[in-house]
DNA sequence: GTCCGTGCAAAGGATTTGCATAATC
DNA sequence: GATTATGCAAATCCTTTGCACGGAC
């Protein structure tokens, strides 16, 4: 993903936007929220104010660049959105996000819905747990 | 569900708790926010405060009473907690809230964390979608 | 009567918005 | 050069907290 897919979305090449970009493609565990994009940039010593960060994410999810979720922690996380749906993983300790993908819930939830009478829009699936490195380290 | 719930888990019984048990229990769809709690006490033409309404809301979490849920709106829902643990289907449209239970995505999911390391503390999956009303008044 | 609970207003964190300046095309 | 983006500060939304008063036990 580079500088064409903003020209691709209509949003004009601009440096905290390609910054910012580039920010989320080379996170570790690929999910930051607006303060882990601010302070990341303030490292590297980019003068981007974190209002920006914030309209420029908005923008990122509007034109699907990026996914916007919601765990339980009051915050918005964001990650790159490669168009492959996924479900995941966190660890209530160090907070790491995993992903992964079941076909077979995939398919249940379908069939819940339907059977309820709805269109899924949309569904997340989050799992709360500690991970094999934190459970070692207690 | 009543006072005596109430001395059980060592809250004090005033009036601020008992309406709120009382308006949680009666709602139509059980999932209402601090603000939609707040607005039916108005109603009923109860003087409580909407800080007083947080406090115990979060007593009742803590005591096991009523669960938290952030479903993606920024706010938070709570319901009364019977023990039985659901998931939900949320109406994008309408914002109802109907709760389903799958024991065969229960299982996939102990799976997937176990084989990614993981022991559960928790979890939530939401479906999102348009419900049968919502579709036919489009 | 003691201690806990409540109301009000003020504080708090996350996110958004208004406006003048600065950058892109 | 026109239009769109940015930076800063102020505003907003949801939620929590501090403090003096009132109610439960």
């Amino acid at each position: 993903m580079d500088n064409s897919d903003l020209k691709k979305v209509g949003l004009k090449v601009t440096l905290p936007r390609v910054k910012i970009l580039q920010i989320l493609e080379n996170a570790h565990d690929h999910h930051l929220s607006a303060e882990d994009v601010y302070r990341v940039l303030l490292e590297s010593g980019d003068d981007i104010g974190l209002a920006t960060v914030y309209r420029v994410l908005t923008q990122f999810e509007e034109a699907k660049l990026v996914t916007r979720h919601h765990f339980s922690e009051g915050h918005s996380v964001f990650e790159i959105d490669h168009g492959t749906h996924h479900d995941h993983l966190v660890c209530v300790e160090c907070k790491t996000v995993e992903e992964f993908f079941d076909p077979a819930i995939e398919e249940r939830q379908q069939f819940i819905a339907e059977k309820a009478g709805y269109t899924i829009t949309d569904h997340n699936l989050n799992i709360y747990g500690i991970c094999a490195k934190c459970q070692k380290s207690t």
